[in-house]
DNA sequence: AAATTCATTCGTTTTAAGTGAACGGTTGGT
DNA sequence: ACCAACCGTTCACTTAAAACGAATGAATTT
């Protein structure tokens, strides 16, 4: 994969004139035509319809152009935060988060960090293995994880609850459900959070773990919206328990089962230090 | 940018050793090691710390990794999608829509994706703010919101009226209301929009004219909260029908006044681009 | 202390990207 | 309807970037 002819098109099917974006690129028309088109035979698929003197993008074209917004957005955000500000004058909080939890209570977490002065917060994703790797190598100061700390060390590690919710698979009564290895669950749509929430990740694992990939209808990041599709879309859904409440009374959705090993359990998990982060202590004060 | 670079950092950084990823990647170590000097370079920070004859990840390395691999990993589902054919991939339309609006709304907007094949779509819901971002910075398709584009630089947004919901006072049955002087409408405690929002101007001038102000329970900008107030406070409400509808069909709620040329306005915004996404298309042409 | 491992540096070769002029179909104006 | 302007593609050629391999030197290993 050439991400230079990639750049490329994405630039051309922004603003739709080869000969236009040749000139903000500062490259010539040729140039821009010749790697465009050794992206399309790399992919093995046109992006671009030549109709007349006109492109008009294919569908692979639009979807191409959907990864490449992501990619070079993300590019950007590079740049963007190593250009500028890698120097320590502040006060630097790292905080590790498990890929698997809410977003949200990580932001209500360190919501009280967002208007201190003088303290620059870092966020990183990752597995909770990683999590105790890079806090053992003193690369977090501290950790967020859905898991709490097993094993022989434990003294090494402090370990928090901070808070707990339960997620259940809901979906319109009637369906013949009641394990995780029911066939029911392969043969329907499902409505899920995005990718890169918690209770989707949790999900993928457990559907991955039965051998399996769900048939996504839709995604939905909003608690409210997510209610919506699963009371009117047929389909099932993934989600809290508490976010359906009132449809689970009335019956119009049933909770078939609640996901095992699932709860959303929150912890906050440090490495014992003769002196601790300031801002860390600050910011587990509350959970005392 | 220059993303071979960054695929070679990120290539080594994930293994750690810089001759063992040459042979993987068939390049010679000498390639990759210029190629990451100059990409240090270009990025003014260096990603790896030199302790010796190993690579250690340094902070402004550790943060370019977790960008490269999002950046990387897009890059192989792009291929992934595009090299198998094009015809079992979905198209993925992105939905950007103001947190305070009415899902049902929402969800009648989108209602025929849902029955529509190889279309996957996505909702986010967000503050007005995030939603013209997000827009901007192509991370949604279009946006859904309650209020139009203002300001100067229109031209790069294109803004679409939807629809004008009519907007009623609504309460629980049983109540004496027929017009707009009956005297109950006084006796009663009120959930209403804020005093920012048009609604709440239209409706507090309508009782300016009849000479008496609401008690105010309760005021709420967001949609689906005023919908859970609405039904369970027992005050009278001032909200567009939509957003009650399934109380009002069953009885739950009733509607006593519809407010005379009080509308509440819904928008669909759009990113002006040359080649506009085909569902996006097919959603708004309803709108012409 | 010698051998080994591993990243860097340097001069050279190879490959990829870029150029500009020519080509040919499409569009829009009078 | 015709011609000029427009615009993307193609071709022969030039330039710049990336890759190579041998040499270098520092850090482990034995």
């Amino acid at each position: 994969m050439n991400y230079k002819h990639l750049y490329y098109f994405w630039h051309v099917a922004e603003n739709g004139h080869l000969t236009q974006t040749a000139q903000k690129l500062h490259v010539s028309q040729s140039a821009l035509s010749a790697q465009i088109k050794q992206l399309e035979e790399w992919l093995g698929t046109p992006l671009f319809e030549r109709a007349g003197r006109k492109l008009v993008l294919t569908q692979a074209g639009y979807i191409a152009r959907q990864y490449a917004d992501r990619i070079f957005h993300e590019g950007e955000n590079l740049v963007n935060q190593l250009k500028q500000g890698m120097d320590g004058s502040d006060l630097v909080v790292r905080i590790g988060h498990a890929s698997t939890m809410s977003r949200n209570f990580v932001e209500a977490f360190i919501h009280e960090l967002v208007h201190q002065q003088d303290v620059q917060y870092r966020l990183h994703s990752m597995t909770p293995d990683q999590l105790f790797n890079e806090l053992a190598d003193h690369q977090i100061d501290i950790a967020l994880a859905n898991t709490s700390v097993r094993g022989s060390v434990k003294q090494l590690w402090q370990s928090r609850l901070l808070a707990r919710q339960p997620v259940s698979v809901i979906g319109p009564p009637g369906r013949d459900i009641e394990q995780l290895t029911d066939v029911a669950l392969r043969n329907n749509n499902w409505v899920l959070p995005p990718e890169n929430m918690p209770l989707r990740a949790a999900f993928d694992m457990l559907s991955a773990e039965y051998n399996w990939q769900p048939r996504v209808l839709a995604e939905a990041d909003d608690m409210a919206m997510l209610r919506l599709l699963a009371r009117d879309t047929g389909a099932l859904a993934v989600i809290p328990d508490v976010v359906v409440r009132d449809e689970l009374t009335s019956a119009q959705l049933k909770r078939y089962l609640t996901l095992p090993n699932v709860f959303e359990h929150f912890y906050a998990i440090t490495l014992k230090r003769p002196f601790e982060h300031p801002m860390v202590a600050k910011l587990l004060q509350r959970f005392v």
